[in-house]
DNA sequence: AATAACTTTGTAACCAATACAAATTATTCA
DNA sequence: TGAATAATTTGTATTGGTTACAAAGTTATT
């Protein structure tokens, strides 16, 4: 599915810069922050402003399109697939992995509805030892 | 067990500043950010510097005997408690809850160790809908 | 085309967190 | 004991990610 059927199929209006941003994250699955994003797409597009990309990971969060990623005190990621899975990040290089899990047996209070589940790690990945 | 018992064997010295904080910590179980937890000892220790909560919080963290919960973007909360637990947030009032919870079946790549694992959930506590 | 609604942009401001160096307190050992 | 050293605490200044806001630009509606 492209990504404007993807906006388009949450309500969201498939313009061409949001379809940009959009596109730029479900091809990149290295988690990038915002000016992460700003600076790739710059080059290809001047006019952008961060500001359209902290207002475009907003919407699509909240409309539950992609997964904002809190794992860091100093900045948000952000990841285009929103399947269950966890997030690992590597104190040492700073990179955020990718693994599978299922989720665990959550003893939630009656009436507490989670709509957003997350499940994070932190140590040395693989490289770092 | 004393908070001053407990910093000492992680390799804490247990200053006062220290042991009001984690005291404070333990006692409290609201996840209060580091300027809550400024703002209520204040009054009791004037002198008291936000830049030593920062210290300390991250001193404590960083040795495992607090958690740092970064479920929200804006800032850092912080939880005595170090057993496996989730973190409810939710995003009407804003409160942080404890929820039961095991560790999901983590398929982690092999040179992957973590030496943290949250679980963070976001929605509508019970008195918000 | 004219109007309204929405989107994008740039600047300025916000504020949690950190850097840094001075001041204070605790420890060492001659 | 008491200087010398180390560790802790403090206050100020800065950083940097994020947001507020209003103007400019674009798209949809009539």
């Amino acid at each position: 599915m492209t990504s404007a059927q993807i906006l388009q199929k949450h309500g969201i209006r498939p313009s061409l810069t949001r379809v940009m941003i959009y596109d730029y994250l479900r091809e990149h699955r290295t988690h990038p922050t915002a000016d992460e994003i700003y600076t790739a797409l710059s080059p290809s597009a001047p006019t952008l402003s961060k500001t359209t990309v902290y207002n475009t990971m907003k919407l699509l969060s909240s409309e539950g399109v992609i997964k904002t990623i809190t794992i860091e005190e100093q900045q948000a990621r952000f990841d285009a697939c929103t399947d269950v899975h966890g997030h690992f990040l590597c104190k040492d290089c700073g990179n955020v992995f990718d693994f599978d899990t299922d989720l665990p047996k959550m003893k939630l209070p009656d009436g507490f509805a989670p709509s957003v589940t997350e499940i994070y790690c932190i140590g040395r990945c693989k490289s770092c030892g």
